[in-house]
RNA sequence: GGCGGGGUAGCCAAGUGGUAAGGCAGAGCUCUGCAAAAGCUCUAUGCGUCGGUUCGAUUCCGACCCUCGCCUCCA
């Protein structure tokens, strides 16, 4: 069965196949580093983390670029609030957010862009000039450059929206009667004073890039004029893949990206997120409450990324507990396996794992054969029906799950400490000396270690 | 107002024109010195409401209700 996509663009699943075989140009919004992502950039970050996996997983050699927006309104308020340069306000938010990544253990990029970098800024100018030249651009009184949308017919194909029914909206900005169109958006903002010293020279003047050249330059400048996937949260379909889109074809004439995938927001205990809502959640946030970052991945994986996916703290607690039996079947596995070379297993549930990912993503299904399989091999275990070669199959093919899931546990060693006590409580044991043997769990218990006695002996496991 | 998602057991959530995956929680059982953990088993005559099409609809069509998102720099 082909690898489908729902592609934003037709709005129908389409078969996926590459510009060029085996390869996969992917280009993914990235954040604008003027704070600390919340869960909902996570849950698109996690998405499109789940997206590269899975082609992977089917034998794709990804090429992954995710741009950090480092200048904008936002941080350009935050550094003059804070009266700092703006590379000084960023990077602790670029450092941030890249922890972020790694403790929720999504895949790095193969690149990370940023609109700051000169070569960007000098290819944002060179793009905008050609634009201009085109006919595609034009300079108002102030100074800003805008792009012309009426001088691209195909405007609006991506976000369904008819240019004569743009309507002024709340926050169009009245003032700005010196577009054509309402719908014109700025390529390059020139100077004004609340930019403070931030701005680069351009045969515009002093100023800086409009939001939506900053993707189409750094895209089309690493990954070359055309894309396979471009991903987004699906706010970003307008106005800003939108304009991306008009940019990016404007300046090249070929077809910018022949996959737009985008993931729905997410609600939190079935509520807009909002901060003064009071359900507003950084990663680190949770981190405090005692989540882990494995616990958050599973709570923002496991809802197909089309579908808005409802965050709760009893969705954390329902994650945890099936990491626990997911865990659980994996040690059971490797115990099995021992030292067996693997033997050939076939259950129907290991090929459904790959299959219901080929079709959109569709994570659920993806996780439903996962817990099938283990309670059908649980139940071979049970009754000792499963031999230490298939154990070992079966352990491998979690590995590959593993590789597009990315749940495996931490590796914990078990210190040396605890491994001392574990000695003493079993000679005790041996002895039936219950009161020792109890007094020396509660002992490794504050060492932050759980013992089970179960019938091979006793095992500890990380609490 | 325009465009587009959702509404499936206590909670989260797949899915299909032929009679409801999976996870969590709950109950029972097994194992066990005790405990904990774990494992197994069970749990929706029902899929927002009302109509229609059909031999048969949760699945298709229509209307309605509720909810969420976008409508010019928010993932």
């Amino acid at each position: 069965m082909p690898i489908r996509y729902f592609n934003s663009y037709s709005r129908q699943l389409e078969d996926f196949v590459p510009l060029e075989e085996g390869r996969v140009r992917l280009y993914t919004c990235g954040p604008t580093v003027y704070n600390f992502a919340h869960i909902g950039n996570f849950r698109a970050y996690i998405f499109e983390d789940l997206l590269q996996r899975h082609l992977e997983f089917r034998s794709f050699k990804v090429h992954r670029v995710m741009n950090l927006t480092d200048v904008d309104d936002k941080t350009i308020r935050g550094c003059r609030a804070a009266g700092i340069p703006l590379a000084v306000f960023t990077k602790p938010f670029k450092e941030a957010f890249f922890e972020d990544l790694k403790t929720l253990r999504i895949k790095p990029a193969d690149q990370y862009p940023e609109a700051t970098a000169a070569d960007h800024i000098a290819r944002m100018i060179s793009m905008i000039s050609t634009l201009e030249e085109k006919g595609h651009a034009y300079r108002a009184d102030d100074g800003s450059v805008y792009f012309r949308i009426r001088s691209f017919p195909a405007y609006g194909r991506l976000a369904h929206i008819v240019l004569d029914e743009l309507q002024a909206g709340v926050r169009v900005r009245s003032d700005e009667y010196e577009k054509e169109n309402v719908g014109d958006f700025a390529l390059w903002k020139a100077w004004d004073e609340a930019d403070g010293d931030v701005g680069w020279e351009s045969p515009w003047g002093r100023g800086r890039p409009g939001w939506h050249i900053e993707c189409s330059a750094m895209a089309t400048g690493i990954l070359g004029p055309q894309l396979d996937i471009h991903c987004g949260g699906e706010d970003n379909i307008f106005p800003h893949h939108e304009a991306e889109i008009a940019q990016s074809e404007c300046v090249t004439g070929l077809r910018f990206s022949k996959y737009w995938m985008h993931c729905k927001h997410l609600q939190v205990e079935g509520t807009k997120m909002a901060k003064s809502a009071g359900n507003f959640f950084t990663l680190r946030d949770l981190m405090d409450k005692g989540w882990s970052g494995r616990e958050v991945r599973l709570a923002l994986l496991s809802v197909k990324y089309r579908e808005p996916l409802n965050f709760t703290m009893d969705g954390l607690a329902a994650a945890r507990s099936a990491l626990a039996r997911l865990d659980e079947w994996s040690a059971r596995l490797t115990e099995t396996a021992g030292s067996a070379p693997p033997e050939p297993v076939s259950f129907p549930e290991m090929d459904a794992f790959g299959s219901a990912l080929d079709d959109d993503l569709n994570i659920s299904a993806a996780l439903a054969a996962v817990f099938e399989l283990i309670r059908e091999t649980n139940r071979l275990l049970d009754g000792g029906n499963l031999a230490p070669g298939q154990a070992k199959s079966l352990a491998d093919w979690l590995t590959g799950v593993h590789s597009v899931l990315a749940l495996e546990p931490e590796a914990a060693s078990l210190p040396a400490e605890v491994q001392a006590l574990l000695g003493l409580r079993a000679q005790a044991r041996a002895s039936k000396d219950w009161k020792a043997s109890d007094s020396i769990r509660d002992q490794i218990a504050t060492l932050g270690w759980m013992v089970k006695d179960t019938k091979d002996g006793q095992k500890a496991i990380r609490l």
